[in-house]
DNA sequence: GTCTCTTGTCAACAGCCGATGACATGGCCA
DNA sequence: TGGCCATGTCATCGGCTGTTGACAAGAGAC
């Protein structure tokens, strides 16, 4: 988040870079419409005019913090015999602003902005639907792909509006195990 | 819709049923940011302070909406046999606008801004969530809960970020039998 | 030292939003 | 018919947003 308050040496392509993760925090953690430019500015202490003057307009900064934070391939990175554990690990327990469902959550948060969506959906289509097609190869595999695209998103969702109605230890650990073997038997198959 | 060039007469309870059917339309359409007041006014074909007198703040409005459109146990009623298969054929045919599912897609569609955020979370656990659970009963059902409105709500986006991807019928199909298998496998437990 | 280009700031604009209070108007009742 | 309250409209406010062009300040070249 690198302070506002510590002085930044005149580095264009660093701050550059500092502007860019800024935004792909407040990205994954809110929506398009709820992030504002003062609000990147502010976190990375540097005027708003000057994300405008580096990126263009909001929605190119968009476009390249998608661009730039890895992609959806990330999830198939790893043996794929643990697939199913791994997400559920981090669908459950994970940290939700990072780590390799980032990515997505990026993609469902502001799947509601229709200026958001189109750069979304060009992205998720060429970065993430496609590949894991490849990837999980068999029989019928856009099929099986979004099935499991479905439930790795609306589990985040539902975490979230699940809020008040924790689940307890015994049942998190119940979940992950069902995710798990769900999540696996999709991919394989 | 109701045009707006056709005169209403005057009637108070009318026109407020008028303003929230158009609210709830567009709230199940678009996300709570980006519905205007001004859009819905246009829609009922009456003045935005209109609904302001009626409703007091948007946020209030949104509340109403969510209080007024059935709610989430419109799903339970039917055969318990077929829920599977009854809200797979919404899912993957079903119109994204109105039906059984709608409820579950406004939660989803405005979960992203806090101000409705906290009226979809309230609503939610009371409305749905504990019903469901209830409804659902066996073992652990919070936990079969929980993975079964995830799947319904992000099968709900992954179907508009896959625009462009368009199945083929037949795995549309296949899809829809997969949906209904995996669903009523978490409600039998 | 001074000149110059890059890097960053400041002030302001136009546009939209939700909300408010004063005003017009239609329909009911006496 | 006349009066009056409910119903609906209008103009406008304050606040926020993304974006722009003019200006200041640091850094390196000569």
């Amino acid at each position: 988040m690198s302070f506002a308050a510590c002085i930044r040496p005149r580095n264009a392509a660093a701050t550059r870079g500092a502007i860019l993760e800024a935004a792909s925090k407040r990205f994954t953690a809110e929506s398009y419409d709820q992030v504002g430019m003062r609000d990147i500015a502010r976190d990375v202490g540097v005027d708003p005019a000057l994300i405008s003057r580096y990126f263009g307009s909001k929605e190119d900064l968009f476009r390249a913090v998608i661009d730039d934070c890895g992609s959806g391939t990330d999830l198939m990175e790893g043996d794929r015999a643990t697939f199913g554990a791994r997400v559920a690990q981090d669908l459950v327990y994970g940290p939700r602003k990072e780590g390799k469902l980032a990515w997505l959550l990026i993609m469902m948060r502001s799947a509601s902005s229709p200026k958001a969506l189109e750069v979304i959906q060009a992205a998720s289509r060429e970065g993430f639907y496609q590949p894991f097609v490849e990837w999980v190869g068999g029989e019928h595999p856009a099929v099986r792909v979004r099935l499991a695209a479905g439930l790795m998103m609306g589990l985040s969702v539902s975490r979230d509006l699940a809020h008040g109605l924790e689940l307890t230890p015994a049942e998190c650990e119940l979940l992950r195990e069902r995710i798990a073997t769900l999540l696996q038997g999709l991919i394989d198959g």
